[in-house]
DNA sequence: CTGTTAGCGCGTTCAT
DNA sequence: ATGAACGCGCTAACAG
């Protein structure tokens, strides 16, 4: 018997179908688990056979072949612009829980330019985190020629694809409010792109309930960062070394908030006392944390997310001819916000404010 | 003139062939930008025309075929067990940097599960980060068997693919042989789960350094964590709160020490002065912050690995057919560590030591 | 009931 | 600039 496995080659179904003495075919159905139910039956015998041979030879069926006849690549693509925020990773996460027992494999797409890679890769489903002006053409047009998106935009309109919408406004005004009725002395900490980005919307809700409340905006109180966990943290102590230190802080992520209640223990500030913390997204780490984030976000929205993007996934063909049971069309999905007090900003009565 | 745009139906080479009036072989060399060099040459209107009408469909060649027949996917894998850690990001960032020129995409695998994926999923390199004493068999299987393989480990043997070692067993011993020279009383802080993976030797080196130091190991000294940046700093907290407060913290990673380093100055301590804190691995991060981090750990070790994993996804056919130019098989690489002194562990000479 | 033949679906590439 | 073969795995239709 000649050797079987010639090292770095990759076996093909042929060699495998030559080894075992038999057809293509029946490798074809016994490897895809395809015998019985409807297809032509395999015997065991002949079926041992096939799966002994392919063993031999470490043969893997070929992804790339597979996907050209089925038009399913049992893959999904996360592009998730910002890797390090816990945000992604709870995206990550839930996917992969959900994607698990489909057969179907997450992949992450750590860069912002999917546009590009969209352009030649495929995939059942693809998520996108962010979507800057100058990309929404390219989003209109990919999905209008057979791939399927999920996005997350609070702006974007819903156009043969479907749109989350995780509206930050009214949560974030909530937030401020929250902290207002125990402050006047409140600083905000957000990323520096902010200004343009959604994240901006973030910012101004905490403006806008500034002066709503009659409260004038304090230039040295907004503490801007470059987005990264550190520069949160410096500016949250730059912000509370100041003379007239706020009493409260609003973060524009629950990242940031989490750096922010770091830098004021590290003050010698009592979080939840001295000085209130409040967080915007409610991630889980925020939940787990001590003390406990107080903060405003969706509900179970990752789950519902993987949800969706799964079910775009395996409902729907790539290759186009659309199922047409008419309920489920692409479109929003909006998600209520919430605002979940816990201890870095707990209720404030008349008894207990700070002013 | 009919509608082009045929809405979610994915169009194919051949439709851009026919709404140009020419055959699919000419779409394929117009797009690819094979004609000129080498392939047969197309006229400038051709071209034109080509491009025109694949513009007009939304055309976007199939990867799948395409890599049916080139055995190339423009694709590197990197499987990275944990995505939170500093340690992957800098892995990510420098891939990315090194693959974009060449027109290769990252994927990012955030499940451990590599296995199963590798077994169906195919990329012309794959970069592993963690080798789970079970998965060695359906690695060296992979490798035989046509997958082009980047292993991060320290004691897998290189078998037909590429082996990364970044021995941390010296360059540890490094880190404790420094603290010793100003300290007796030197903690530990390290992840519950380091007994047993390969985190064990960064732990192992405490241990030893102490007992050659004549050193009684303390239990109260080591601080083990839930491998998060708030379990490590919980830890530190406690271990740099005990009566008999350690003079020095070791900890098996960077970002634990920068966690170590929030906590002691939350306590009110002044790293590099009352505590020195040193970490492990050499990251970008310790380097940027205040105190800056000393540590160990290899050099250039991301741009390195960048591009040694597409150095094997370019030069290596993924069907098998080895390119024979001697040089270059794949083996062992081996990362010599330093150690770097920076402010929150200094030098101690006898004057300045805390014993 | 068991197994095979033949041809599909893509983009690429070699002869013509 | 093209026709047709090619690479791979899948599967409808067929043969024993």
């Amino acid at each position: 018997m000649a050797k079987a496995s010639t090292t770095g080659v990759r076996p093909t179904i042929r060699m495998v179908a030559e080894l075992a003495g038999v057809s293509t075919a029946t490798v074809s159905y016994v490897l895809s688990g395809r015998r019985g139910d409807a297809g032509p039956g395999v015997s065991d015998p002949t079926a041992e056979k096939v799966k002994e041979a392919a063993e031999r030879l470490g043969y893997r069926p070929n992804q790339a072949a597979r996907a050209i006849r089925t038009g399913r690549t049992n893959t999904v693509i996360l592009s998730l612009t910002m890797l390090s925020d816990p945000w992604s990773l709870s995206v990550i996460e839930a996917v992969q829980k959900a994607s698990a027992p489909l057969g179907i494999t997450p992949m992450i797409l750590g860069d912002a330019d999917w546009v590009k890679v969209l352009g030649t890769h495929n995939a059942d489903a693809v998520f996108v985190d962010a979507v800057r002006p100058d990309q929404r053409q390219a989003l209109l047009k990919l999905a209008k020629h057979g791939t399927t998106l999920v996005v997350f935009d609070e702006k974007v309109p819903a156009d043969g694809f479907d749109v989350i919408r995780s509206i930050a406004g009214p949560g974030c005004r909530m937030a401020v409010e929250h902290l207002l009725h125990g402050h006047r002395r409140i600083a905000c900490l957000t990323p520096a792109t902010a200004a343009g980005t959604s994240g901006g919307s973030r910012y101004r809700a905490y403006a806008e309930a500034l002066k709503h409340a009659g409260i004038a905006e304090r230039e040295d109180y907004v503490g801007l960062f470059d987005g990264t966990s550190a520069g949160a943290y410096a500016a949250a102590t730059r912000v509370l070394s100041l003379p007239d230190r706020p009493t409260a802080v609003y973060a524009t992520t629950d990242f940031a908030a989490v750096s922010a209640i770091n830098a004021a223990q590290r003050l010698g500030l009592a979080v939840g006392t001295d000085v209130d913390i409040i967080g915007v997204g409610n991630t889980v780490e925020g939940e787990r944390m001590s003390p406990s984030l107080s903060t405003v976000g969706p509900v179970d929205f990752f789950d519902k997310l993987a949800r969706l993007l799964l079910r775009r996934a395996t409902g729907h063909t790539d290759t186009g001819h659309a199922d047409t049971s008419a309920a489920d069309e692409p479109g929003v999905l909006d998600f209520p916000w919430h605002l979940f007090v816990r201890e870095s900003a707990p209720h404030r009565s008349a008894a207990t404010r700070l002013y």
